[in-house]
DNA sequence: ATGCATGAGCC
DNA sequence: GCTCATGCATA
């Protein structure tokens, strides 16, 4: 009943996901590495398997296998801290000169040109999504057997590239160069695009986020390993340039350009309690009453009671799944949504499938 | 840093 | 219906 249609808050997802990708990158991908690389991932793939502590419970070993939950219960730092093994050579040859689309490239300094990557407005041009790029990828050039090989690039060259402590380090350096670099993790990601890695567009701060706090499966770390590695060969030889030169004006991000972040005080706050109490889920002409009565923005009134909502969602899912878990035993009795039964219903069963076992 | 959503491919 | 990679929006 109170699960109305869902607030639209992402209209804009669709459009983005629909760009339209470049097809001709992907005309070269015949190659043998890439097969290569898919038997190789696949390898990876058993490692994983063998690694010796999946702390995780829930865990089961077709699961994605999730750093976070790898390395919470591994502290060998001695193998996993020890070294920073340069990068095998996984990294391509790379042109600089071709780093940013723009005619005054060649005047620019590598870091100029790193960090022009991120910072000219104009979009560039090989942006893309890369779940389509997946999609290409992998019904035309790779045998689909899996998820795996996303990524047209060279296939590691051992197996030190796909290994966990391995990739761990690397992320862990990656994160410590790019703060020393001072570049932003939304940097990065529209940076990459610009290294004109067959097949490799920009990425999310979500995604460069997730690498650097190792939360994704180790596939997709293997995979995006190698391409932020050649980004950051890029970013590290761009600032000893300019460290020569001594000329970072305008080049390093600006960091002068801050959003304000509305806070709402404390009295509003209160009211807008006492308003969601008396409906949680208000229309948009109530918003806006609401709004002006505290003189607040309509749009900061709507999402407040937006996340009002989840909060409430969020409280209640985790009470759940606290009883659930004291009762394993018992008979499994899902929450009665009652609504539509449209995103909300899908959302929420969904949220109980990922967790694998639990129930069982 | 993260909750929720999307969408393709797979079974 | 599920997995998986990924992104948006927000905390």
């Amino acid at each position: 009943m109170q699960n109305t249609a869902p607030v639209p808050t992402t209209t804009a997802v669709t459009a983005s996901k629909m760009q339209p990708f470049n097809n001709s990158l992907f005309g070269s991908f015949d190659d043998p590495l890439l097969n290569a690389r898919a038997a190789q991932v696949a390898l990876a793939d058993i490692d994983v398997k063998n690694v010796p502590q999946l702390t995780n419970p829930l865990m089961r070993p077709h699961d994605m296998f999730s750093y976070s939950n790898y390395f919470s219960g591994i502290h060998d730092t001695s193998a996993a801290t020890n070294i920073y093994q340069g990068l095998p050579s996984s990294s391509e040859p790379f042109d600089a000169s071709v780093v940013v689309p723009t005619s005054s490239e060649d005047q620019m300094t590598p870091l100029q040109q790193v960090m022009a990557m991120q910072t000219y407005g104009a979009p560039p041009p090989f942006q893309y999504n890369m779940s389509h790029m997946t999609q290409h990828f992998t019904t035309s050039s790779i045998s689909s057997s899996s998820n795996i090989a996303r990524y047209p690039i060279a296939p590691p060259t051992s197996e030190l590239e796909t290994d966990p402590r391995q990739l761990e380090t690397f992320a862990e350096h990656f994160k410590q160069r790019r703060i020393k670099l001072g570049v932003t993790q939304a940097d990065v990601g529209k940076a990459l695009a610009h290294l004109k890695m067959p097949g490799v567009g920009s990425l999310s701060q979500s995604t460069i986020c997730r690498f650097e706090s190792l939360t994704l499966s180790h596939n997709n770390m293997v995979a995006l390993k190698p391409i932020l590695h050649s980004w950051l060969e890029k970013a590290e030889e761009a600032m000893k340039q300019k460290d020569t030169i001594g000329d970072i004006n305008g080049i390093l991000p600006n960091t002068d350009k801050k959003r304000k972040r509305t806070s709402i005080a404390a009295p509003e706050k209160r009211e807008l309690e006492q308003f969601f109490k008396q409906q949680p889920r208000p229309s948009g002409e109530r918003i806006a009453s609401i709004a002006d009565r505290l003189d607040l923005k309509k749009n900061v009134v709507r999402v407040w009671f937006c996340n009002q909502r989840q909060k409430q969602k969020r409280d209640f899912r985790s009470q759940f799944r606290a009883r659930s878990a004291a009762a394993v035993m018992g008979p499994r009795v899902l929450p009665v949504v009652v609504g539509n039964g449209s995103s909300s219903l899908k959302q929420e069963q969904g949220s109980y499938n990922a967790l694998p076992g639990f129930f069982d």
